[in-house]
RNA sequence: ACGCACCAAUUGGAAAUGC
């Protein structure tokens, strides 16, 4: 039974949900009775693919058979919807897994606290936090990566160093992940020279600063403008015996792109399919997205194909490149067609929807950019701040400001807090 | 018999939308 979890785990692991459940199959047909680790693996297997539903049938299913979860069951689906977004259901089972006598541990507390920091509720990561340590459990780096990220994407970033010199001071060990979080951040914030100091500090504290870091200070420079450091950081990680992989590569190509030097984009593109690095879905989406803001959508196009012939597969961030320039131009039928295409191929998203809204705003149909809103709920894809804050705008600039309030009124109704 | 071990749970980098 331990070989076949092993291997249903490894299916699982990658996706193969369908071969996880024929290895389940031969198993039974075997003789063999799946048990809780059995089970937990198909769990953790669908949580990851976002298929919560099915994830929370097998856990019926086993308790039904008088299986008992234990805390790697719980875990696995605290995790499920802490990424699912579904916070409110997580904290429900934190609790209620009590109930069958199954007390969290770390893993489970570092879960919810990074449920928490996704969300952007810091308060309610750093209650957990105190909590874990109430009850002398020990924090470590999946606590503390985390944290920090979360104080970054809210804008704390400053306190986010803070907390890890009171970490430091403390003598808890940080690992790259911690740092890269907290080089990330200050990149985000255009503080470039915190970003170096940050990697300074590594060096000093014996942290390896690795690909990711490089790539995290590359980006950060490069969509700054500050183009000049490319060359001293490529060579500084070639010092180290670090060579950029299709990711860093992507970053530079998306950056040259961006600054409109679409020259020097299909250079690196060169110099990087040289290297042996291949070009992936992203590394393809850049290129498109640049090539459709310049207007050339003829090469965007002939890209596009030729990814269907390499191993990528476009996506709704691909397609969505080519609705945005369509309605640019003011080509909204033909945005409105391509938008339908996507929807039938699961491809269209809240974004894809508001560049539709936007389309319309910008040819003066605002009641129409309003239906939209109506139309997302129906696909059951509800409208963000970007939604509303599109059509608000658009009232406002047409001096209708009764309108503006009226649906600002209802945005903030929904739960959605302005930004 | 009891332990123990074995199989299952958590962390970082690049892309599209409004202002």
């Amino acid at each position: 039974i331990h070989h076949y979890n092993s291997l249903i785990s490894g299916h699982c692991k990658l996706g193969k949900l369908s071969g996880a459940n024929n290895l389940v199959k031969e198993m039974i047909d075997k003789g063999l009775e799946p048990n809780v680790v059995t089970y937990t693996s198909l769990i953790s297997g669908y949580c990851k693919a976002g298929e919560l539903k099915t994830a929370f049938s097998l856990y019926h299913e086993m308790t039904g058979k008088g299986i008992s979860p234990n805390i790697y069951t719980f875990t696995a689906l605290i995790y499920g919807l802490c990424r699912s977004n579904m916070m409110a259901e997580a904290c429900k089972l934190f609790d209620q897994m009590k109930e069958w006598n199954v007390i969290p541990n770390e893993v489970t507390y570092n879960v919810m606290i990074e449920g928490h920091c996704r969300k952007g509720d810091i308060v309610k990561a750093f209650e957990l936090l105190n909590k874990m340590l109430e009850k002398g459990l020990v924090p470590d780096t999946y606590t503390y990566r985390p944290l920090i990220g979360g104080l970054c994407s809210v804008g704390r970033v400053s306190e986010a160093k803070d907390f890890m010199d009171d970490l430091h001071s403390d003598r808890h060990k940080l690992n790259e992940m911690c740092y890269s979080t907290l080089m990330r951040g200050y990149c985000k914030e255009g503080r470039l020279k915190d970003a170096l100091g940050a990697c300074t500090e590594m060096v000093s504290r014996s942290i390896d600063v690795d690909l990711v870091c490089y790539t995290i200070l590359i980006n950060g420079f490069l969509k700054h403008g500050e183009t000049k450091k490319l060359l001293s950081l490529l060579k500084e990680m070639h010092d180290h015996g670090l060579r950029p992989d299709n990711v860093a590569y992507t970053s530079i190509i998306d950056a040259f792109g961006k600054a409109g030097d679409l020259g020097k984009a299909f250079g690196v593109w060169d110099i990087m399919v040289s290297e042996g690095c291949i070009p992936n879905v992203v590394t393809y989406t850049v290129l498109i997205n640049s090539l459709c803001k310049a207007g050339d959508i003829h090469s965007a196009e002939l890209l596009c194909k030729e990814m269907l012939g390499s191993n990528s597969i476009p996506n709704s961030m691909t397609y969505s490149c080519f609705l945005d320039q369509l309605t640019k131009v003011g080509h909204i039928e033909k945005a409105v067609e391509l938008h339908s295409t996507m929807l039938e191929s699961s491809l269209a998203n809240v974004v894809t929807y508001n560049i539709l809204i936007r389309g319309f705003c910008q040819m003066n149909r605002t009641e129409e950019a309003a239906e939209i809103l109506t139309q997302m709920v129906e696909a059951n894809i509800l409208p963000d701040s970007v939604s509303y804050s599109t059509i608000i705008f658009e009232y406002c600039r047409r001096g209708s400001l009764s309108e503006a309030m009226k649906l600002w009124d209802v945005m903030l109704d929904k739960g959605l807090y302005p930004d």
